[in-house]
DNA sequence: AGCACGCCGACT
DNA sequence: GTCGGCGTGCTC
């Protein structure tokens, strides 16, 4: 017997089949450890065949197969080869997704605990008589065990000392075994079950996506309309049919309350699939998913790729969410992976969110999709009154700090009648830029094209693309003037300002400098919901899915700022986090308000945000989208040059244009925009960007291939060129 | 990705 | 005359 092998190296050299030998049990998708060259490496058995193609007297053994286990089932290999073929990555980066990256190279192994029974050789009274009566400890081992049966070593050397069970041991009187034991991430999470009767909406939902002839359904439910109950439900569902179920939320440590309650009902079925794990606990829960024992995957974007099989029900929850989209290759898409893992385990897909994406928007509204709405907030709550603070105004008064009169005085009111408030505003670190108040200069990182972000707390300049810190400036580098101007407020600042206005508050910031830690969200969170401070202050990280039944104001400052990058996408971003974040407000009795600053009150993306009016918002985005050529109704398609040497990027810039442009000419009707140019972050991590732009006819998956393949034969060692669609941002 | 094989400059 | 620079090509 043969096996068709794909190394574990991400090489496009050696991305190709290799046979070997089989001389034991190998399967298809066995992890195994073949001789390559001169050395032994990891591979992924992708066949199982009786001869071989290759000449036979060169061909080598199967060294070791590292699982008894499968690691990949057949419905994976299945998905690699889509993977490969759609994203045009090697096979072994494809693998990779599919296998925590601890599991690669050995580097975490199962965790075994020893058992001890008293050796069965012997019976009790024999052991005792050849045990001194004085030797209490080894007595007190006896007895326990008698009584017990058994005890894990770490337990009997912690109760009678390690010494006495030695003795035991060298005696002859213990018998051990050892059994594989899983770290338990979470252990700790408190999980109440709240036993909660359905509304007709949610059994309506749930009736929608079991009983639709569609694969997938877009459950489009106002925050606080009972979606994750909903999703509860659906897994329940399938787990009562003996099958699995996958559920997505955009950043699992973000959300605790999902997993408590998941905790809750299903308890050691949930296995947690994110980066928050340390690599032992990552590994276990995928292993528990790989065997069976848990049934119930969730996680994060990567969790798509959970090795279940028989899956019964796939959720994505806030699928607008832009995390779905993998910024590094392959730059897959998860809905997209998610639906083929619905279609080949013939079970539903449920994109759920308060604020669909625009393309499962159009998908619902064509029939692609099944639709299924919940307008309504449990117990009818009204969703939170957003008032609009126009800064022009407050400016004009001479109010220059960051919060609007109305804001100021919502927050007395706040914290006078003991609740708690959210301000939000995106952009961390105290001021985002420093400037020379004489002669204008601004800080800039050395490695990048940006100007450096000022961090109060560690007194630093930060990078916040290449993470680079530098000495924050006594003085101008460029006049010596000492007069250092501090541009754009950042969170830090907000709570400075804070502070000064209501001394007495306690205050928390959740945004990525607070959260380094482990379990650093968690932490915040915890806190906040516990009531143990009164403001939190934060970038959209607090916006996502969180319940504080306390919240009864959030102020959203610059709530206009992502309006302004040049991005197909901004408008929708904007809307949907506005949304998100009103949604904070008001989640039990108490009714909540919204107080959103802007310098931009006539938006229209605003106008529609303020009234809740996701309709309004879509249908007019839609026909911008429509009328000017953009995403769902056009594909935009970015290809980048990177490279430390300008000018081979610009060589080969060269080239991969001139590539670009044969494939334009050859299908001239389907390009809508075609163009070079740097990119808008000329060097980022001391590497130039460069960049060609093309806005193509809606699924054109034939140019798109052609595309890549261009992409791919223009990149050498020194120059990368990739491809990205429809990126999530334009940097 | 590694690593060996192989062909030209500065050293004992 | 030899040691070693890293270009080229192979790995079942």
């Amino acid at each position: 017997m043969y096996a068709e092998v794909i190394v574990d190296i991400a090489n496009s050299e050696v991305d190709r089949i290799f046979e070997y030998e089989i001389v034991e049990d190998v399967y298809e998708g066995s992890r195994v450890i073949v001789p390559f060259g001169v050395k032994k490496i990891e591979g992924i058995v992708i066949r199982v065949k009786e001869t071989c193609d290759f000449d036979k007297s060169k061909i080598k053994k199967i060294c070791s197969v590292i699982e008894d286990t499968p690691a990949l089932t057949k419905e994976c290999l299945q998905l690699v080869k889509f993977i490969t073929e759609r994203y045009h990555v090697p096979t072994a980066l494809a693998l990779r997704l599919f296998l925590p990256a601890e599991m690669r190279k050995g580097r975490v192994k199962a965790q075994t605990k020893t058992f001890y029974t008293l050796n069965n050789a012997f019976s009790v009274t024999e052991i005792k008589a050849k045990i001194p009566a004085r030797a209490t400890a080894q007595n007190g081992i006896v007895d326990y065990l008698v009584e017990n049966q058994r005890c894990a070593s770490s337990e009997l050397n912690e109760k009678f000392g390690n010494s006495a069970v030695r003795a035991m041991l060298n005696k002859g009187f213990l018998t051990g075994s050892t059994e594989r034991s899983n770290r338990n991430p979470y252990f700790a999470l408190e999980s109440e079950r709240k036993e909660i009767e359905l509304l007709p909406r949610q059994i309506g939902a749930i009736e929608s996506v079991e009983l639709t002839d569609k694969t997938v359904t877009l459950l489009h439910g106002v925050t606080g309309s009972g979606k994750t109950e909903v999703y509860l439900n659906l897994i329940k569902n399938a787990v009562d049919k003996g099958k699995t179920a996958i559920m997505l939320v955009p950043e699992i440590s973000l959300t605790p309350q999902m997993l408590s309650q998941l905790r809750a009902r299903f308890g050691n079925a949930a296995a947690i699939l994110h980066s928050g794990l340390s690599q032992g606990e990552r590994f276990d829960e995928w292993w528990r998913l790989r065997s069976g024992e848990a049934r119930i995957a969730i996680g994060a974007r990567s969790a798509v790729f959970a090795p279940v099989e028989n899956v019964g029900i796939i959720i994505i929850d806030e699928e607008h969410d832009g995390s779905y989209s993998s910024e590094t290759s392959p730059r897959y898409n998860t809905a997209e992976i998610a639906r083929r893992r619905a279609e080949y385990n013939n079970c539903k897909l449920v994109l759920g969110s308060a604020t669909p994406s625009i393309e499962s928007y159009v998908n619902a509204s064509n029939g692609v999709y099944n639709l299924y709405k919940m307008p309504d907030r449990i117990n009818k709550k009204p969703l939170p009154e957003m008032i609009v603070s126009d800064m022009r105004k407050e400016v004009r008064r001479g109010n220059s700090s960051p919060f609007s009169s109305a804001l100021r005085s919502e927050i007395e009111d706040c914290l006078r009648s003991g609740n708690q408030a959210i301000i939000f505003l995106n952009r961390r670190g105290y001021s985002q830029t420093v400037i020379c108040q004489e002669c204008g200069y601004v800080a800039k990182c050395d490695a990048c094209d940006v100007s450096l972000t000022y961090h109060m707390d560690v007194n630093l300049l930060k990078c916040h693309y290449c993470n680079a810190t530098y000495k924050m400036l006594e003085a101008c580098p460029e006049c010596g003037s000492k007069y250092i101007r501090y541009g754009g407020t950042g969170t830090e600042r907000v709570v400075q300002e804070l502070l000064k206005i209501y001394p007495q508050a306690r205050i928390l910031r959740m945004d990525n400098d607070t959260t380094r830690t482990k379990e650093g969200h968690f932490k915040i969170l915890k806190e906040f919901s516990a009531h143990k401070a009164d403001i939190l202050v934060g970038t959209q990280m607090i916006a996502k899915g969180h319940d504080f039944p306390s919240v009864t104001l959030v102020g959203i400052l610059d709530a206009d700022m992502s309006l302004y990058f040049s991005d197909y996408r901004s408008r929708e971003r904007t809307f949907q986090l506005l949304t998100q974040v009103a949604g904070r407000s008001g989640r039990a009795e108490k009714k909540g308000k919204v107080i959103l600053q802007t310098f931009n009150p006539d938006n229209p993306v605003l106008q529609y945000a303020m009234r809740y009016d996701y309709e309004g918002f879509i249908t007019a985005e839609e026909k911008l989208r429509k009328a000017t050529g953009f995403p769902p109704y056009a594909d935009i398609i970015r290809v980048m040059v990177v490279s430390e040497d300008d000018a081979k990027a610009v060589d080969t810039l060269r080239s991969v244009f001139n590539g670009l442009t044969e494939i334009k000419e050859k299908f001239t009707d389907d390009f809508i925009f075609f163009n070079k140019m740097k990119s808008p972050i000329k060097r980022m991590q001391n590497k130039f960007r460069y960049q060609v732009l093309m806005r193509i006819s809606f699924g054109k998956d034939k140019i798109k291939d052609l595309i890549y393949k261009t992409a791919i034969a223009c990149s050498d060692k020194d120059v990368a060129v990739y491809v990205e669609e429809n990126p999530n941002n334009l940097t």
